[in-house]
DNA sequence: ATTTTTAATGTAATCGATTACAATAAATGT
DNA sequence: ACATTTATTGTAATCGATTACATTAAAAAT
């Protein structure tokens, strides 16, 4: 292992002339940085990153949670995210908390331990108190998941509102008998895109038939399961809005499978748009995140906090957008 | 910031006693150990990882490269290698090469920087002679993709024989004009597959159309292009063998929107078995790789080269599967 | 009771950089 | 020519743990 007093030895000088050769402060003379650069080559010195971090106590690493990397919603974020960070010199740790709150909690030692100056979360299960506490302690910022009436920075969408928008669009479309879809009610977004839902139906005098709001777990699986319950009612919806694209995969998957035809039978709008929603047939009509955007906002605002910085506000609502395709159609009175 | 003397201190004993009873070595006297551990839980004290890092010269964190993270077949093989790595203790840091030769190369740095104990590369493109050098110095594990030739350790299918494979599957269908959208021929999975594909061809003595045969790049859209342009030939191909499932479903897409069906008037294999080839329609024949068990061997691997244990061998082939869906059809004189 | 062995703890070096402070050399001013 | 300022370099403290080695205390052996 080569190190910094080998390269001041070859060069001839003292390590803290090397030191300041490779921070750059300008401080050393020409002729003597040329030699120590010369040096640096001859050796392929590499400087130790953790004694410079133990010194400095920066680490130029931030952590990412996410609840399901395999969720692209989620890598989109990340890239964003990414983007970001590699621009400002600061690399990347990623934690997958696999949909479980433990494990997402587990990972917040991880900025006690040092191993890391800053951490963006992309889900929000871990008691409210806890993270907090933690974010006196240090830099923290959410992004897409956040608490309700905190001021954690946050950067996500208005999800009651888009989920209003989601619902509205299917009103608007002659749609009365409305089902919804939940994510999981102990994830806020799951909680507002389902508040939206309700808003909507009320806005517009429609009750919502209790046995029509059913609550899965952003999974295809649980999607497909509820639609199969929805369809063995004696009055099953006409509509679905479904609280993320997976569920509503699942949910055109199950009608599918039952011979009722999207949109024809059934109109289904999701959230999130995935990758694949565009690419499912029929093409999901459904609200896309912002998710590049969200993640570059999540970021900035990460090194503003570990810079010290002002910031301007704690909580940054990104617009989202509804995003018209094939799997909606206006209701009929035959069907 | 609470350090291992405050806790020294308040428990009335030295440093070295702390560090003891905080790695466990049991040479402490148990009222002793007891004491301290009070006082590390009065002081909510947390090592500084940064400084036992230093001192042990051990990140217990490991890199992992992937060529793209938004495709859901890495992040995937990132789960077996998370599974493994927690159950050992180590951290991932992810890094996403975003399809960038240079992006990846400059990854590596950070094993010389000694932030990572070692790296578990999910994509091979670097010039070969700087990762066989890297690997001299530091622990590297290849999984899914490799190098022609070398001694590096890696764990991955046979993708020529699983190529033969797919392409036999069509040839069985009776199939004989059969094109072969291949990933890029610069990345080995492209080239193999691509080998694979001529050999079955040449085993069952059908000639290979080199407009048949066209270069894409793993994505959705080069998978749609390269289609439509098969489908603008005189005599279009009958059955298509894809890189990848992303490829596959462009393809599909691409004979969709030309009001060819699928599979009824053309066949399509894919690769990889992603998560949604089975959601879509039709759903996807395609070579399923164990991704879940991939990562969990490279982990593997990695934690025994980390631990200076020897190696059986050095290359390690798992077993794949074709899984027959919907997207190919018995060649009928008529069509 | 004394020596030997073992257990428990402490002191200080160490990991490899950065950087405050000190020292020297060069440049400028008078 | 000497004083003052500025540029360049070096010395040694520092970051916060771990651990080799030294020391002391307790237990076992004679």
């Amino acid at each position: 292992m080569v190190r910094i007093a080998d390269v001041a030895r070859m060069a001839n000088v003292s390590t803290a002339t090397v030191s300041r050769v490779i921070s750059n402060t300008g401080t050393v003379k020409k002729e003597t940085a040329e030699k120590v650069l010369e040096a640096i080559k001859k050796l392929n010195y590499q400087p130790n990153m953790l004694a410079r971090q133990l010194r400095r106590s920066e680490t130029e690493t931030i952590l990412v949670v996410v609840p399901d990397i395999t969720n692209t919603f989620f890598s989109a974020v990340l890239r964003g995210i990414e983007s970001v960070a590699i621009e400002n010199g600061y690399q990347v740790l990623l934690g997958d908390a696999r949909n479980n709150v433990d494990t997402e909690t587990s990972y917040l030692t991880i900025l006690g331990q040092k191993k890391a100056d800053g951490l963006i979360l992309l889900t929000a299960r871990t008691d409210q108190k806890i993270l907090e506490e933690l974010s006196h302690d240090y830099p923290v910022v959410l992004a897409c998941e956040y608490y309700e009436g905190t001021q954690l920075p946050t950067v996500s969408i208005d999800n009651v509102s888009s989920a209003r928008k989601a619902t509205e669009y299917l009103i608007s479309l002659k749609h009365k008998r409305i089902g919804h879809i939940s994510g999981p009610l102990n994830v806020v977004v799951g909680r507002d895109r389902c508040k939206g839902f309700h808003q909507a139906m009320a806005k517009h005098g429609l009750s919502v038939d209790p046995s029509l709001v059913q609550e899965g777990e952003f999974s295809f699986e649980s999607g497909f399961n509820l639609m199969m319950k929805f369809l063995s009612l004696e009055e099953p919806p006409t509509a679905i809005f479904a609280g993320n694209d997976e569920m509503a995969m699942g949910a055109v998957k199950a009608a599918k499978s039952k011979g009722v035809r999207v949109p024809e039978d059934l109109s289904v709008v999701g959230f999130d748009d995935i990758k694949f929603a565009s690419i499912f047939e029929p093409a999901l009509t459904t609200i896309a995140q912002p998710t590049f955007d969200m993640g570059q906002k999540a970021m900035h605002l990460l090194l503003k906090i570990i810079n010290d910085e002002e910031l301007e506000k704690n909580q940054f609502i990104l617009s989202d957008k509804l995003i018209v395709r094939n799997s909606c159609k206006e209701l009929t009175i035959d069907g």
